[in-house]
DNA sequence: GTCTATAATTGGATAGAC
DNA sequence: GTCTATCCAATTATAGAC
C-alpha cells in the first residue's frame, strides 16, 4: 500500500510532465503551448514526454481529466440544515462561487470552451465531473428544503438552475472574458448574499 | 453618396477577405485556421491578404470588431410599454435569448474566451459592443417600469444583472460547451417564460 | 494591388543509442 | 525509460515580377 502522491511536488516523470503541462495549458490554452515548452518546463526531453503521452491531444485530455476530477470533487451540501434556509443557502452560495470563480476553474473553462470544436469529447467529460455534480448537490438540498416547508418550489430542477444562474451572475462571465481579476472574499460574499436574497424573494416560504 | 455594402456578397477584395476570415475563425477558432485557408476561401493569394491586413492577429481583430459591431447593434427595448410588464419582459427576454444564443454569438464568445490570454484587448472591445449595450437597454426599461409601479426594484443595476443571469441560465453555458445544438423556437420561448416568471416572483409589484 | 514562388521558422513526432 | 539529434509537415510572412 502506497501513500497518495503529493500534490505540490509530483513524483515520477509522468506526474512531473502532467504537472508542467497543466501549468502551461491553464495559463495559455492549447494552441499557444508547444510540446517543447512543456518538456523544457518539466526538465525532460521531448522524447520522454512522448513516451508517456502519445500526442499533444492526449496530454491535453489527461490534463483536463485531472483538473476536473480533482477540482470539483469536494463540493457538497449534504450536512446543511434545511430549516435554517438563509444560512444554508448562503453557505452553498459561497462554496459554489469559491469553486466556479477560482482562477483554476476559470482557466479550465476557458480552454475547454475555446477548443470545443477541436475536442468535443472533453466538454462532456468536464461537464459530468463539474457542473453536474454541483447541480445534483444543490438540487438535493433544495428538495429537502422544499419538503421541510422552507421553500416554495414546484420544479426543483428549474429552481436549482435559476439559483446557480443568479450566483454566476455577471461576474462569472467577466472573469471568463478576463475583464477582472481575483475578487476579494468580501466581494464574493456580497455576490452570494445578493443572489440568495433574490432567490428567497422568489422561492421563500412567504412569497407564494 | 454610395449605397451601403451588401452583407451577403462582399464587394472588393478587402471585404471578401474579411468575410472569408470571419467564416473560418467563427467555425474553428484562431489557432486552427491558417492564412492559407483564408486566402483559398477568399479566392485570393496569401500576399493579397497580407496587403490588406498586416498579420493574422490584425485580421482576427478586424473580424471580432466587425462581428461585435454588426451583431449587437439592433438590440433595443425602447418602445416597450412599462405598464404591460409581463408582455414587455417577455419580449425583451426573447430578443435577448435570440441574440446571445444565436450560433454566431456563441461562436464569437468561444473564440474570444479561448484567446483571452493572447488577445486581452479584444475582450474589452467585444464587451462594450455587446453585453454593455444589452445591459443599458434592459436597465432603461426596468427603470421606467419601476417608476411606473410595475416592478418593486431597489437596485436597478442589480435587478438587470439578475434578469440577464436568469435568462442565460444553463442553456447558454451548455451552448458554449457545445453540449447542445440549436434550440427550436418553442424551447427558447419556454426558457424566456420561465425566467420572466421567476423574475416577477422576485420583483413583481405584489411581491414586496 | 495582385500574383507565383519561396524564405524562415516553428512545432509535432520519431530514430537510435544507452 | 530517457536522452540527443533530426525529420517532416505546416505555417507565417515576404520578395519580386506584372
Amino acid at each position: 500500500m502506497r501513500m497518495a502522491e503529493a500534490r505540490e511536488e509530483p513524483v515520477g516523470k509522468a506526474a512531473t510532465i502532467l504537472h508542467a503541462a497543466r501549468q502551461a495549458f491553464l495559463a495559455s490554452g492549447f494552441g499557444a503551448v508547444s510540446m517543447d515548452a512543456i518538456a523544457r518546463e518539466a526538465a525532460v526531453s521531448k522524447a520522454t514526454v512522448y513516451a508517456h503521452f502519445n500526442s499533444k491531444e492526449a496530454l491535453f485530455g489527461a490534463v483536463v481529466a485531472d483538473v476536473a476530477e480533482q477540482h470539483f470533487a469536494g463540493f457538497t451540501a449534504l450536512e446543511l440544515d434545511p430549516h435554517d434556509i438563509e444560512a444554508s443557502l448562503t453557505t452553498i452560495a459561497r462554496r459554489f462561487l469559491d469553486l466556479v470563480l477560482s482562477p483554476e476553474a476559470i482557466a479550465v473553462n476557458r480552454i475547454i470552451i475555446g477548443e470545443v470544436t477541436r475536442f468535443p469529447a472533453l466538454s462532456e467529460v468536464f461537464w459530468q465531473a463539474g457542473p453536474e455534480r454541483n447541480r445534483i448537490q444543490i438540487e438535493g438540498f433544495l428538495r429537502r428544503a422544499a419538503a421541510a416547508g422552507s421553500l416554495a418550489i414546484d420544479d426543483v430542477r428549474l429552481a436549482g438552475e435559476q439559483f446557480r444562474s443568479l450566483l454566476r451572475g455577471e461576474i462569472y462571465l467577466r472573469r471568463l472574458f478576463g475583464l477582472e481579476g481575483r475578487d476579494d472574499p468580501a466581494a464574493l460574499a456580497g455576490a452570494a448574499a445578493r443572489a440568495v436574497h433574490t432567490f428567497l424573494r422568489a422561492f421563500g416560504p412567504t412569497s407564494s
